[in-house]
DNA sequence: GAGCCGATATTCT
DNA sequence: GAATATCGGCTCC
């Protein structure tokens, strides 16, 4: 599937098509396994382009592709996937996934050996992703992201929002089965 | 492992 | 002034 399709499409049917995905940072190295995302559109309560463009959240409303990097309750960073025609604000949230290349300069970056990108925050430290590159292209650069096989996953309830719950917009990969059992 | 809490930018009321 | 698309450190099992 061609990335510059798949991501013209809407947000709610781009999200379990990125997991699996690979995102990877041209200039250092580092690449995250994509293993739990989020879905927020125009029309979703819960969506920081609900109520229009502002300052912050104008990326989000960019070319499918964009980043939108805004920062979290203030100390933390999160990153997005724009999705749908440009004007649209729809993207994908990356929640979570697994350091599977630069690992060194994620741990470095982390601090710590472990949980290096279990979370959007984490995500975002690992890779060293901030505000500057918010507003820049996954098609271009200096991110990357590869589509990968995605993998057997469920949809839950988004997570640490309060509004629009009922959208079962989180989409996580489901571990494969352990032989053992 | 679960639960509480503090840090604090940006938006909304 | 309050809420938020979070995280890490702490306590207490």
């Amino acid at each position: 599937m061609n990335l510059a399709v798949l991501l013209g499409g809407e947000a709610p049917e781009v999200a379990p098509m990125l997991l699996g995905a690979v995102l990877t940072r041209i200039d250092d190295g580092t690449a995250v396994l994509l293993s739990e995302v989020e879905a927020y559109t125009e029309d979703d309560p819960a969506s920081h382009s609900h109520r229009g463009p502002s300052p912050r959240n104008q990326s989000m409303f960019g070319e499918p592709g964009t980043l939108y990097v805004y920062r979290s309750y203030g100390i933390h960073w999160c990153a997005n996937v724009v999705t749908n025609r440009r004007g649209v604000g729809e993207a994908v949230l990356l929640r979570g996934g697994s350091v599977v290349a630069g690992e060194d300069l994620a741990i470095s970056r982390r601090g710590r050996p472990d949980h290096l990108a279990d979370g959007p925050g984490k995500l975002c430290q690992a890779m060293g992703i901030t505000g500057v590159h918010d507003g820049s292209n996954v098609l271009e650069g200096p991110f990357r992201l590869e589509p990968g096989i995605p993998p057997r996953h469920i949809s839950t309830e988004r997570i640490g929002i309060s509004r629009a719950r009922e959208r079962r917009w989180r989409f996580v990969a489901v571990e494969e089965a352990d032989p053992a059992r």
